[in-house]
DNA sequence: CATAGCGCTGCATTTTTTGCATCGCTTTGA
DNA sequence: TCAAAGCGATGCAAAAAATGCAGCGCTATG
């Protein structure tokens, strides 16, 4: 759209910081830029960037306008979203922010399967931890965000929520492998590899711990999943992940046991959008089909 | 704004329902007009306008877009009415929707309460029944509603509800001007004003008659207040009004008699705005006051 | 069946935007 | 300490885009 192609120059100046940066991105010389610039703001009726020395720097008004960019670029995506569900067509983007857990399963299914009814949707998923994820919402960086346990839910609309009890995982020839359930005691006696500080998953052991009056001691901290996976695998470790994220056709080799609800109570798998936004339509449907 | 020029001939074209009239509007040639239509369309990947021998009108697809122009112009206007905040300026313009019983007292001391601590902001006040305020939200032709019952409240998110007796209105010689409260059936003894069917107040004066097994039979029925006080002021008859549109300091002319709850269990007077929307500062702060 | 009103378009003209070269400034690093 | 590098700003000519004018073909109207 060449009338917002102004709002383009603003975000790439931002970007970049610099308006000779900006410019090659833009395919634009710096001179035309700068008074691309120089013209927005005189018209707006405001300065928008600071400049210093070093280049530009939004200012309290630019960071407000470029909300206001964001919002109405979303904004317009959905019209054309919209526009072509008018004429029988189902194209659009989905972007989603998500915790880890979500990756290696169910997330590669439901895409796979939402694809196989709309080939023409693609998608981004972000990696975000709990308090990222609902910074992307607000930034307009992601529609959708399926979290574990968010943290502050303030902007945070909740289309769905499912509860998701503590899974330890390790090897099909641990000790423990066979059980129905484990208490947080037995695992206290083995190996612990467990998700970093900042995981759901984590702070809810780290409550359980509490209670009991110990304290998790990880041979191995790691924010990947994989890792806490693989170790379990090959060793005597015990990690611990929710069901989202275990295979739902387990491997032979690995073993996943619940954790008794008395120790750790699990936590709220939540899926939601930014408050009050109204979704594109094939973000709408995407999470439709989730829930 | 000149980069979104293009909006405002959108819209003119769709107001004059043809490129011509439009073109007088936008103080532009129809042909330039035509041609910066036809530039954006093809940009946007389709047509918004049908073309019909008599001129243009909005396709669904226009629709769409029409909704998003509008949308996106509140939002700048509200980052403009922060920025103006940011500089200490207190700037902006109001719109209301709102009924008839407003008009004579209230608003016009609310508003300039509001204006004596902010003169530079401006307001729009337009009279509205219960259906028409709340298409003026979604329309985003107004900021604010402040309506007595409304009809259907889907889009209508409330700021604050106050409870509105019917009261009825008379001359100060009428035999029941002295009464600290009237009955229904009193009052069909007389010759009545009654305002027109759209009105809050008609349709539970309508429902507490059926009640009775009685049908009002209005001498006169009118749309404007005034006239309902002039008849009254001047005749034998009674009229309905709610407190809110009465002078508090009531004419010595005139009498103000609640109608007993019995009969007519009175409704609410809601302040509200089109629900999900933020607010340009001085919508939010003039609500703020009327709370 | 003439007329009035509509959207559309070719062409010359005007307006706007762009690129180039260059200025003045500040920070950086030898 | 001082040259170099990087920044935004600006004058000027060239390029690009938008505009106005005149006129086309079409359709509903009276």
């Amino acid at each position: 759209m060449r009338h917002l192609l102004i709002y383009d120059m603003i975000e790439a100046v931002h970007r970049s910081g610099s308006i000779r940066k900006a410019a090659e991105d833009t395919n634009i010389t710096a001179s035309a830029l700068n008074r691309r610039i120089q013209a927005f703001e005189e018209e707006f009726g405001s300065e928008i960037f600071e400049r210093l020395p070093r280049g530009m720097r939004l200012n309290p008004a630019g960071e407000l306008l470029l909300h206001h960019i964001r919002l109405q670029r979303q904004d317009l995506a959905r019209v054309y979203g919209q526009v072509s569900d008018l004429s029988g067509i189902r194209r659009g983007h989905v972007k989603i922010a998500c915790s880890q857990a979500l990756l290696p399963y169910f997330l590669p299914r439901e895409i796979s399967k939402y694809r196989a009814e709309f080939p023409d949707v693609t998608f981004t998923v972000n990696v975000r931890d709990r308090i990222q994820a609902e910074r992307d919402l607000v930034n307009f960086e992601s529609d959708l965000a399926l979290v574990f346990e968010p943290a502050h839910m303030v902007d945070f609309e909740v289309l769905y929520a499912v509860h998701q009890p503590v899974m330890a995982v390790m090897s099909a020839a641990h000790p423990l492998a066979d059980r129905e359930s484990l208490r947080m005691r037995d695992c206290l006696e083995y190996d612990l590899v467990l998700p970093a500080s900042q995981f759901g998953v984590r702070v809810l052991m780290d409550q359980a711990c509490a209670r009991l009056g110990r304290k998790l001691e990880p041979v191995l901290e790691t924010d990947s999943f994989d890792m806490v996976r693989h170790f379990a695998a090959y060793g005597q470790g015990i990690g611990f992940q929710i069901p989202v994220g275990l295979d739902a056709l387990a491997r032979p080799d690995m073993a996943f046991v619940p954790i008794s609800e008395r120790d750790v109570s699990g936590g709220e798998l939540y899926l939601g959008h930014l408050r009050g936004r109204t979704l594109p339509v094939a973000a709408l449907k995407f999470a439709t089909q989730l829930v």
